[in-house]
DNA sequence: AACTATTCATAAGG
DNA sequence: TCCTTATGAATAGTT
């Protein structure tokens, strides 16, 4: 009786504990999407290669081919791909980067936030883009504030942090 | 204090509730499907629309479209899903793009978030700019978390551990 | 593959 | 939306 459950987030070296591993968990994640598509009216699509390069698959829809359509068009559409944040849902369907030059970086990093590859990265990077992260949200505080009252505007437009308060 | 746990495999149609359990199952799927990815050294590709038509998507190599593509090929040379393919080790792409892609995006952040365009955004778009960028640090967070395990910390630390929580 | 001891995920409620 | 807690699920290690 050793320690049980807990686990490194670390590939398994061990080739028979690594298909043992990945038999069940793949069970669990293809029962999780498939509750997720039921219970929540979602689109789900999943790939999985084992290491060996076997396929598993799930579609909610029809096909994974009319998914990934979908993902396409989304794409191409210009649209958001990050978590909600607003009230409604859909709010945020509605809303495309229309004008400036600063929907195309929105929505890239918007994209790229939300696809994974934060996980990817090593420690160096990550700690860059948090700075880079920290102190764009600090400029956006920054001009909230500055917004905010009439009488309260001359305050700060260069320091303060701030919080990032949700609601 | 009524009954907690216990779900019936229905779609769930009071909206909030469904919004809410959506939100907290997308991230449950994504986290399990990373460390699928990382435990088992497995390609994995997900995606999800949610009922409001937004999308969420997780791909442990460098795209989707790669995903797809290793999906379409495997298809197309006749086999099925489920069958044995006995080489050992797939991944072989998926290295080069990462890092490159990696550094563009942090550079064209940083760049970007320093460059006076905050100021010149409408409300509307700072907000979602907020959000984004709120909802990643706190993935970084949450990777960062993830890479101390509080009992037993000697194995790893070999670069990638982490969620996919968002939410 | 089946069995538990543990950890994890998450439904409700605040 | 965020937290807390009670409870059901998932699963790591063992047999």
């Amino acid at each position: 009786m050793s320690k049980r459950g807990r686990v490194q987030l670390r590939r398994i070296e061990d080739k028979t504990s690594r298909q043992v591993r990945f038999s069940k968990r793949r069970s669990g994640l293809f029962k999780k999407a498939f509750e997720l598509a039921i219970l929540c009216d979602a689109e789900v699509a999943l790939l999985v290669f084992s290491a060996a390069g076997k396929l598993y698959e799930y579609s909610s829809s029809s096909s994974i081919e009319e998914t990934y359509s979908h993902y396409k068009q989304f794409m191409s559409d210009g649209k958001d791909a990050y978590k909600e944040n607003t009230s409604e849902d859909t709010d945020d369907i509605q809303n495309n980067c229309e004008d400036s030059s600063n929907s195309n970086i929105l929505r890239d990093i918007a994209h790229w936030c939300t696809s994974g590859k934060i996980e990817q990265m090593d420690d160096t990077e990550l700690d860059k883009l948090e700075a880079a992260l920290t102190e764009a949200l600090r400029r956006i505080e920054s001009r909230k504030k500055a917004q905010v009252s009439p009488t309260e505007r001359a305050i700060d437009l260069n320091g303060d942090p701030a919080l990032i308060d949700g609601e």
